[in-house]
DNA sequence: CCGAGATGTCGAATCGATTCGATCGAATCG
DNA sequence: CGATTCGATCGAATCGATTCGACATCTCGG
């Protein structure tokens, strides 16, 4: 019962003097790293064993080596929502697929309030951000200080800061131009947060100046290269509840004012759409048209295929850790630019004759 | 560019001496716990921007006190697989509430293969051991060598392990009854892991004779004190998938020797079912009643509503990290035994006349 | 005007390991 | 057989902070 309390934990210079070699020598035996003798090694195991002894402490061995084995994932949403995310599910797949059999941990932190507070105080080797749509500038600049490598998902070109880019502007472009193919012109856009606050609301040109989203911006641009004139509300976060909680803005008006399409910066908030559309009975895509972003899977979410761009999202988060691994190893890592494909599913069609 | 190479990262030194104080006063400053006067803490504070300090390193500041502010989550699933569980997102939310405020990062820990190696070689002041369907004494008695508190959810009843339970066998029996009533005899059951290995299969006396699966027997054990003679078979993990690779297993054979009953130990596994029955065109419930556990929100993923022992899993977590915080304090945590409540929905129904 | 108490600062020990360079005996080689 | 090398071991410095006890200064009551 009181054993916890009573016996410290033994240390390796205890390990040593019970097995009757120096700490140096008793090091040794643990990690590995220089020539013992068969006869010393099983001594100091032996001690090890009858002391309970766990292996040296982590926390000093950190200290020493200045490596802790933890790679921090830093996250725009609280814990849970991050992983109710099947893109970032996709991502975390990649990065343990590229971590490979390093043995690292990771350290999940959620950026939500004060952001730099918690980031400075945790160890860790190296930071990936995920999903970077809000301003990183703060992590960021509290990470450099503090010399840990960066790689950051999708944020904007940053010195020192391992960009794993996608083709944001140019997907949705392609995106855009389904949809103008097929007659439509008043097209409307939810998008994915625009500030660290996460305001819901129309964007504005004001707004718009202001904020440092870069996913959310690249995304919208590229529609807007195509149909200048698409109005766009921004939700605050990426689920689907938003996504109807928009859509209802959207679409619950007369059905003259409605637009005939609607892009989605992401999967999940089309997902919101296309169940706003049904509670109201607009038909998909008879009446409307819908248009999503990642192509994750959806697990039956909703009837026949979502048209999206599909990108790949394991290979991001394989590439993410694989530069996270290289700046380990004090190798530069490279940047990289990977492209989506427009997969044209049973959520679009030609526009209403109106 | 080099600026990162050349200028080593400073220490508190380097600012203690710049603002021509102590270390110790210095230490002061940062960790607030010491008087200090305002223009001393200035002074330093001032030296720290000037040399572009970010406070003090993590490492160190863990070594020294002991604490590494990090709370171990040890799954049993890959990374990703954990995630996609609900009931473990469901657990996260709770644990991220229960948590509050206090700085804990989470280190997020998959026992996959070698328990114990990871384990030992992390940095935390704590663990909690999520969904411990197999044998978890190996790694239990890593951390406890390591002097590390375990909260363990749903795990076999250990010695200094703070046992957030449910009332796993007593749900399971009440649920088993509920298809009694109905008058269903012949019931297979899909179950959840029964060991480390994850074997698929038919779960055999001999099977459990050797397995540590705590809740995985508990459930079953609760069935059959209703349904002795329930079959049984075990997934390879929680998820829809594996209940629609043991389904095909039960349901694709002639109707006469079909269960006329399904017992699925989670929710998952009992959509996986359903899928099954769907795709061999089995009425649910008029040929087939499916009964799951958990009670999480399956997002559209089914038609009506599974019948399920919903059990408080918000709760869970929330719990569980109250016993973290307790442990940490010094406090004795208090095991917990939470109940399940079973929720009829459409899925069940009486037997079909043989 | 002196001693008690409060306040602010400092030096040194400490946390638990890793690692560099030195040492020493034994084996190898010419 | 002496010089050299190699393998095994050890001592001591180091990683970057925190914290305890000591010390100096200042305030205030008596």
């Amino acid at each position: 019962m009181d054993d916890q309390a009573s016996a410290p934990r033994p240390t390796l210079a205890a390990v040593a003097a019970q097995a009757g070699v120096s700490v140096s020598t008793a090091s040794l035996v643990f990690s590995g790293r220089g020539p013992v003798s068969d006869a010393t090694r099983e001594r100091v195991l032996a001690a090890a064993t009858a002391l309970d002894y766990a292996g040296p402490d982590p926390t000093a061995r950190s200290l020493r080596r200045g490596r802790s084995g933890v790679i921090g994932v830093v996250t725009e949403d609280s814990l849970a929502d991050t992983f109710r995310d099947p893109m970032n599910l996709a991502l975390l797949d990649g990065i343990g697929e590229g971590l490979g059999d390093e043995r690292l941990g990771l350290l999940v932190i959620p950026r939500v309030s004060d952001p730099g507070t918690e980031l400075a105080a945790a160890p860790m080797d190296a930071a990936i951000l995920l999903g970077c749509s809000t301003d990183v500038a703060p992590s960021v600049a509290a990470l450099r200080r503090r010399r840990v490598p960066v790689v950051a998902i999708e944020a904007v070109p940053m010195d020192d800061v391992i960009a794993i880019d996608l083709d944001n502007r140019d997907a949705s472009r392609r995106g855009a131009e389904h949809l103008a193919q097929l007659g439509h012109r008043r097209v409307a856009v939810v998008t994915l947060p625009l500030d660290a606050a996460r305001t819901r609301g129309e964007v504005t040109p004001a707004r718009m100046a202001t904020s440092a989203a870069h996913t959310t911006l690249e995304r919208l641009g590229g529609v807007r290269e195509v149909l200048p004139d698409a109005v766009a509300f921004s939700a605050s976060g990426s689920t689907v509840d938003e996504g109807a909680r928009i859509a209802r803005l959207l679409l619950d008006v007369p059905a003259g004012e409605r637009p005939t399409a609607i892009v989605a910066q992401s999967d999940l908030l089309a997902v919101g759409v296309l169940r706003v559309a049904d509670e109201l009975g607009i038909a998909v895509p008879a009446e409307l048209s819908v248009i999503g972003f990642d192509g994750v899977r959806l697990e039956g979410a909703i009837d026949g295929v979502l048209t999206t761009l599909v990108q790949p999202a394991i290979e991001k988060g394989r590439l993410a850790a694989e530069a996270v691994l290289a700046a380990l190893a004090g190798r530069a890592g490279t940047p990289v630019l990977l492209h989506s494909e427009l997969r044209i599913g049973t959520t679009t069609g030609p526009a209403p004759a109106s």
